[in-house]
RNA sequence: GGUCUGGUAGUUCAGUUGGUUAGAAUGCCGCCCUGUCACGGCGGAGGUCGCGGGUUCGAGUCCCGUCCAGACCGCCA
């Protein structure tokens, strides 16, 4: 028996016991009379001691040569502390040992292994398996199986069933790249994997199987992010013989059993919001709702013809001269930021310059300090008068002490940069807090989204979702307009989950691949099997998926998903522990009938 | 594909307008230390300044290229 206790075990009441214990050393203090081990393991930390007078000199000598990272093994009996640590849970106690085993050593570790390690982010992902002896990275995988199994219970009493799916499937062009995987039997002939089980999930509903979910690995062969691995997981799910409002229902069920069962957080009911809000008041998709700072439109007085043109002459304001931004914009839009009408002009050109930035791209950023004895300054004083930028501060609804923020321009680009310049505000004004959740559902999506690149319209969920009832028709006259049973819930300003009520009948089906501009042939080939399995009784089904990584580290309260994966990929999407992707053999290559030509760039 | 930031001791970093032998902390090694727990004291070892080229009397520092890492834009139905 290696151990008779964990290192996390041991209190006051076990003083006299004879025990063994097993694990790393993580510090010795060599005293010279006395020498301290701290021993670790996943569940603690527990206090050795090595004595001249009580302990043999051969095991003296022995204790001195124990280094970092040692694994050994102790026998010993629980003593007293003379000097106790309350800032430990063994802190009361420490072992006097009688028998000591070096079951492994170790070289020096190339980082500290403790709580705040010295370690960078390279070389602990290097050695990923000595980062994850830190509590810090321990914590949050435990953290993660905490939620894995919430979930599972959750659904499981629900009545849903867990259902594996293939990892080895067709490719298909819609959507994200595919990793593709060789075939030797198919010579010449791929596999890809999943970027999610949607199909198969789709016929477990055709299947009968009623209510499905499975945490299962997706993979998108797309750049990296700090919130997205090319390997990632999702709680996939799926029911039959619902609508929208049972999906909702349902999943927001779970969303709070995670929130009270993980974070112990009570939320009330989640707001919805349509996607043409989102856009409107937050200019997202996927708006952080933790905080105000709401869009406002703001109209500007024209001439008084009520023409488009701002011109000095005719201003109801005067003195505009070649004040042009306003000119033809299509949208004037704002936020205040409370209680920053104290920023320096160096704040103020930071700002500016952030907006600037090509990341942004906003050719500007107007603001106006509504001070806090009432008078009103801005970077268009030349072109403004106090009354007109009183009356832009009404409309703002700011009051005395606000900072109002404001980009004009074209309507989408203009609603995504100061989305942006939003979340930058929040940021800096910390009102982005971890341990606040704001769920909310954003519904109605768009059916399809204009590409520019293609030239045509493309689904923006996935050609599986169905229209609004009765818009079917919309799609020859607007399709632009065509609105989705499609929703996506989203908390503190990150998508955790997104889902649709789907096509069920083939002919919608064959209809809909038709608008997305595939052939006849394309899609039998493609969804011929999806097609076919809705002639043989495909019930109305529908369903949702979330982002397991994702949701874990925002419940976590980090917006990195790296910490919450044991063995994450890197910014170019390698695993730099195992060195992963790596050329092939040509034995391998051989066998898969394959030759590797790389293109010229 | 693009933008930005970084790369100097095992590790985390400093290094001024280009100027003598590139520093600190921590870790590591040795000696000492009668209750440590961020133990303490003394001493020591440890560097291709990512790599290649250029400018210069002289480059860690300036310029060009390249590789690596991180954040972001595009991309992610």
């Amino acid at each position: 028996m290696y151990r008779t206790h964990d290192n996390g075990a041991l209190r006051a009441e076990h003083i006299g016991e004879t025990v063994t214990l097993a694990g790393w050393v993580q510090k010795s203090r060599d005293k010279g009379f006395m020498i301290w081990i701290d021993l670790r393991d996943r569940y603690g930390i527990t206090q050795l001691i090595f004595d001249e007078e009580r302990t043999p000199k051969d095991m003296m000598d022995l204790a001195k040569t124990l280094g970092r990272e040692f694994v050994i093994q102790v026998t010993g009996k629980v003593i007293e502390r003379v000097s106790k640590n309350s800032n430990m849970a063994t802190g009361d106690i420490e072992i006097l040992v009688e028998e000591l085993t070096i079951l492994n050593e170790s070289k020096v570790p190339p980082f500290t292994i403790e709580d705040k390690t010295d370690g960078g982010e390279d070389i602990r992902m290097k050695y990923r398996y000595l980062d994850i002896r830190r509590n810090p990275v321990k914590e949050k995988l435990i953290f993660r199986h905490k939620v894995s199994i919430a979930v599972r219970n959750y659904l499981s009493n629900q009545g849903f069933i867990e259902v594996e799916t293939p990892y080895l499937i067709k490719s298909t062009p819609e959507g994200a790249r595919d990793f593709v995987v060789p075939s030797r039997m198919n010579e010449g002939q791929f596999y890809a994997l999943p970027q999610s089980p949607q199909t198969f999930k789709q016929l477990l509903m055709v299947g009968g199987l009623d209510k499905y979910f499975q945490i299962v690995k997706c993979f998108r062969d797309e750049d990296l992010r700090a919130d997205r691995q090319p390997e990632f997981t999702q709680i996939d799910c799926e029911m039959a013989f619902v609508e929208q409002e049972d999906i909702l229902n349902a999943f927001e069920g779970l969303t709070k059993y995670l929130l009270k069962e993980v974070n112990g957080v009570e939320v009330e009911e989640f707001p919805r919001m349509t996607y043409d809000d989102a856009m409107r008041k937050y200019g997202n998709d996927k708006p952080d709702i933790r905080f105000g700072m709401e869009f406002r439109a703001l109209t500007i007085p024209l001439t008084p013809e009520g023409g488009t043109e701002n011109s000095a002459e005719n201003s109801p304001f005067g003195g505009w001269g070649d004040f042009s931004i306003f000119d033809n914009a299509e949208l004037v839009v704002g936020i205040t930021a409370e209680g920053c009408a104290n920023y320096s002009r160096k704040q103020i050109d930071e700002l500016v310059n952030w907006v600037k930035r090509p990341q942004i791209g906003a050719n500007g950023l107007i603001w106006i300090k509504y001070n806090e004895d009432g008078s009103l300054s801005s970077s268009v004083n030349k072109f403004f008068d106090s009354e007109a930028l009183g009356d832009f501060a009404e409309q703002m609804n700011a009051k005395p002490g606000d900072l109002i923020l404001l980009m004009a321009g074209e309507t989408r680009k203009t609603r995504t940069q100061m989305s942006a310049l939003r979340m930058e505000m929040a940021t800096r004004l910390e009102l982005r807090k971890p341990d606040e959740f704001a769920p909310l559902w954003v519904t109605d999506f768009p059916l399809l989204e204009w590409d520019e690149e293609t030239n045509r319209y493309h689904a923006m969920h996935h050609p599986f979702t169905s229209p609004k009832p009765g818009q079917m028709e919309l799609l020859k006259t607007d399709p632009g307009a065509v609105k989705a049973n499609a929703y996506d819930l989203v908390l503190n300003g990150n998508e955790i989950g997104g889902g649709s009520i789907r096509i069920h009948d083939r002919e919608t089906q064959a209809k809909m691949f038709d608008y997305l501009g595939f052939t006849e042939e394309e899609a039998k080939e493609q969804f011929g099997f999806l097609m076919d399995a809705f002639t043989y009784g495909a019930p109305p089904h529908g369903g949702i998926a979330f982002g397991l990584d994702r949701l874990v580290a925002i419940l976590g309260g980090q917006e990195t998903i790296r910490d919450f994966i044991a063995f994450p990929k890197n910014n170019a999407g390698r695993d730099v522990m195992i060195d992963a992707p790596a050329p092939l053999d040509d034995a391998q290559l051989k066998e898969l009938g394959l030759k590797v030509v790389l293109n010229e760039r």
